[in-house]
DNA sequence: GGCCCCATCAGCCGATCGGTTGATGCGGGG
DNA sequence: CCCCGCATCAACCGATCGGCTGATGGGGCC
């Protein structure tokens, strides 16, 4: 006997990839895609009521909550959810690992590589893009400087622009304190300068 | 006697994006997909052979040249470049312009939109999506501060987190010019620090 | 109870930054 | 030819930053 068709829900703001994916997944027999999302909201509604053995998730879907967290609500349902985006910083992906992915895929993907992703997420097999292989290998060799959330939020205010003592001002401490956050930053980072470090956590997205 | 179908040219670096141009445009009669390049060069070379009546062009290609070059170098046949791509940044708006593009639209956009701006593209005439008409207005009541080429070097060594003297020494120009040319970036850019900069620099994808 | 991570704070000092004023030279447009 | 935008440079000064050493206290973890 041959086995059920895997049933995917798809969740993309962009009606263009929706299409894109229904159309490359509609000719493979063993797919069937029972359901669409056009939000973070609708898909963890759809998930809910559809129950598919894959969600497609991507991360950055616009209005609403984000793909990360659509990705927490549902995978806590005990729904596999692959995420499908276009990014590859090491903060994107350890976010979605966390928040209870079964894989990591990116949009340049060949069509055949996602096939293969789909089934092997159907059955909890985790896939990962190989660009997104090598930066969780390269993590678990050199366990790269991970940022406090205290750090996260002096990181935040640096980005705007402020100087410690408006820092400190809108974060309650003192500017010794400010000081001493920043200065473990750039040792995390990298880097040297307060413009240094707005531009790495510009780069590899640390912040929302 | 009806007019004969649009001939069009997709080119985007993800195969799932071009399935998905594929699948929305082949539901459309007087529309019919000629070609597709999955990068820069491959554009060009087959906008020239081709000779669509609309290319439709992403922005971000990934290897090789960028979306704005192919538009440039297309354009500059005669041929329609309709951008479609994901982000509104002024920088992102004005570079495609300038090189020639026939409109702008976002991924984001309702297919029927899509539809219609290529019919309008065919004919030469213009679409843009709302934000980006808004942008383009806006940029036009209150001319948005144009860094100069020179202020532009300046603001991408300053995106390095090198201090005034390494830049001076980066761009064989004195501490006092480096210094100059800031305090105009920030007046520009409405800031006045250079986290700031960075951070606006960033986000406005002032920089490549 | 000890250990370690995290967050908090202090004081010091040299280096850097940001603002200001003012000046020169070059090129294009009217 | 004159004006203006652009790039270049100088000198000055107060404010800020970055690096340092060192200290305290709260939570986990074993």
């Amino acid at each position: 006997m041959t086995s059920p068709a895997v049933r995917i829900l798809l969740c993309d703001d962009h009606a263009v990839v929706r299409a894109g994916l229904l159309a490359l997944l509609g000719s493979e027999p063993d797919i069937e895609v029972v359901g669409e999302a056009g939000s973070g909201e609708e898909a963890v509604a759809l998930a809910a009521r559809l129950t598919p053995d894959v969600v497609l998730m991507d991360l950055q879907l616009g209005e609403g909550i984000d793909g990360v967290e659509a990705t927490r609500r549902i995978a806590a349902t005990g729904v596999h959810v692959l995420v499908l985006t276009t990014y590859d910083t090491d903060a994107d992906i350890t976010r979605a690992i966390e928040a209870g992915a079964t894989g990591y895929l990116l949009k340049a993907e060949r069509p055949e590589e996602l096939f293969a992703a789909i089934r092997s997420a159907a059955q909890g097999r985790t896939t990962l893009s190989p660009p997104v292989a090598s930066r969780v290998m390269a993590r678990m060799r050199r366990p790269l400087p991970t940022l406090t959330d205290r750090e996260r939020d002096i990181l935040g205010q640096l980005s705007q622009g402020l100087g410690n003592r408006d820092i400190a001002r809108a974060l309650f401490i003192s500017e010794a304190t400010v000081k001493t956050h920043l200065g473990r930053i750039y040792d995390k980072l990298g880097v040297d300068t307060r413009a240094g470090a707005v531009a790495v956590a510009k780069e590899q997205r640390l912040l929302p």
